[in-house]
This record gives C-alpha cells, sequence and structure tokens, in this order.
DNA sequence: CTGGCTGCAAAAACTTTGCACCTCA
DNA sequence: TGAGGTGCAAAGTTTTTGCAGCCAG
C-alpha cells in the first residue's frame, strides 16, 4: 500500500520539486480509491479551487505514470482510465452498456502469463487484461 | 478464417452497400495479414491510388468492427492497432522500445477468464490482453 | 430513382509544447 | 538565486460530423 509520504520522498530523491500543484493532484488520486480519468481530476481541481492547470495534470500523470505509481488500466473510446498501484493488481470487466468496471485478480492468468513471457525471452514490464461486456445488471435490462 | 467472399456476403446481408471503397478497403486489410493502423491503410490507399479517403476509412473500419471482422488489438500511445480476426483468438506481447508485437495464444488464460465472468455474471463481448515489456533482441542491446 | 455512401472541410476530443513568469529548495 | 515547474494559448494528433453531390441496387 503506498502512501501519501512514501510518494513524496521518493519524488524528493527523484529530484521532482513538491509544489503545491503537485500535492494537491496526489492528494486528489489518493482520494479517488479507484479509477479516474483526467477529467476528473480538472473537474476536482476547478471544484475545490485547487488551481492545478490541465497541463500539470498531464504533466504530473506522466512522472506518476513513469514512476509506476499510476497505471493506465482501462483504454476504452479514445478514454485513459488511471487507477494508484497501491492495491494487489488485478484486471477488469468492463460494461459496454453502463460503463461498470469489476476489478478481479486472478493468480493463475498472472503465471501464466508469466510463463509466455519466459517462452519468448520477454522482460514484462506491465500489462492490461480488460474483458469488455455486458453486466450482471444490464442483462437483465436487455431482456426486458 | 473469414474470406473475403464470406465477408461480403455479410455485408449485403445486413444491407451495406458494396461500394468501390469498401472493397478496396477489405482487400487491404486482407492482405495485411497481421496488425495495421488506420494511417497503414491511408498510406496504402493514396500509394495504390485506391482513392479511399480518411473519413470512408475511419467509416469502413468502425462497421467491420461492429461485425466483428476487426479488433482493437492494441492501444498504444494513443494509437489503436487493429486485426483481422480471421484466426484463432490471441494477445500479444508488446515491446515498448522496439514496437515488436508478438502474438501468443494460451487455452488457460482463456478459460480461466471464461470462469470469472461466470463467477460475476459478466457476459464477454471480447478481451484485449497487452503484455508491454522488452522482446529478446532489446534485452540484448540494453546489455551493450 | 433513392437511400445510403463518399469526400471535403470543419469541428471535436484529447494531448503536447513553447514561452514568459513563478516558486521551491 | 536558479533550475525546474506552472499557466496559458497555440498547435499537434486522432477521430467524428454536417452537408452537398454521387452511386449501388
Amino acid at each position: 500500500m503506498i502512501n501519501k509520504e512514501e510518494l513524496i520522498k521518493k519524488l524528493k530523491l527523484k529530484n521532482f520539486k513538491l509544489t503545491r500543484q503537485r500535492l494537491e493532484i496526489i492528494d486528489e488520486i489518493l482520494n479517488f480509491n479507484g479509477h479516474f480519468e483526467i477529467e476528473d481530476l480538472v473537474f476536482k481541481s476547478r471544484e475545490k479551487n485547487l488551481k492545478a492547470s490541465r497541463s500539470t495534470i498531464y504533466r504530473t500523470l506522466a512522472i506518476l505514470k513513469d514512476l509506476g505509481y499510476i497505471e493506465e488500466v482501462i483504454k476504452l473510446n479514445n478514454k485513459t482510465f488511471y487507477e494508484v498501484a497501491n492495491k494487489e493488481h488485478h484486471d477488469h470487466l468492463i460494461c459496454l452498456s453502463c460503463g461498470k468496471i469489476i476489478e478481479f485478480h486472478d493468480e493463475k492468468i498472472e503465471s501464466i502469463q508469466n510463463e509466455v513471457c519466459k517462452k519468448y525471452n520477454f522482460k514484462p514490464v506491465y500489462h492490461r487484461l480488460e474483458i469488455f461486456g455486458i453486466c450482471k445488471d444490464c442483462q437483465k435490462k436487455e431482456k426486458v
């Protein structure tokens, strides 16, 4: 579990400045406690008068992504959904009808992936498994 | 294995017109025999004087995607890589250094995914598993 | 003939960048 | 103080769309 202090320490170590904007963005994404998009942050920023510009949000997310603190977990309709990498790794079921996102983790899938990589002498850095489909609730609605 | 005739029959059935542009785009993507991007098609179109505009390419790919004949298999750097869905389903290893794409198929991963979906009463439509990392050759180069 | 399709250009949506000014350390 | 960060506006990318004219069926 990544906490704010740990993250701040790492940023200092890498000679990143701890500006007001960066700290505010970090607070926000830790608060999300789930998936978020760039525009969610822009909205929060405005709502709370945080005043971090869209450019700064993009730039900060790029840094956090490079450092491995956030991941691009879902790509849908040319939008990117991020997630703080502070839990056990997991993958996603995404409902094409209502947009609901369900997280799941399966150790077997992870280990098979590692086997596959070994077979090809491929050094994995990160992966993304997205299963798109129709969730339980939307299946019910379709039948009506 | 999807062939052109089958695809054309299906398009007729769905009341899509078989325009010169559509037939040419279909020819091209069947020729690719692998992954391709929109811009690859635009380029081929110009090179061969096929004269299908970028708009038409986008619109045709959307139709083929809806019909399940092509899939968006890789999302990298805000680009979409497509693939004709005419082989056994497979997933991809993508080298972050040289861009090489390696296909793999693992039946175990597929069946575990189905189990996961059942568990959540989720009706899968399609999925995408991308493993990003460093390929064999690029690992060697890095060591130098 | 006519509804669907195309090309064009314009716009929309998302992301990056140049630059002057600002601020953390 | 100064290197790095920020905001703004502008530009770059990728994708969608409105519309007039075209063409497959």
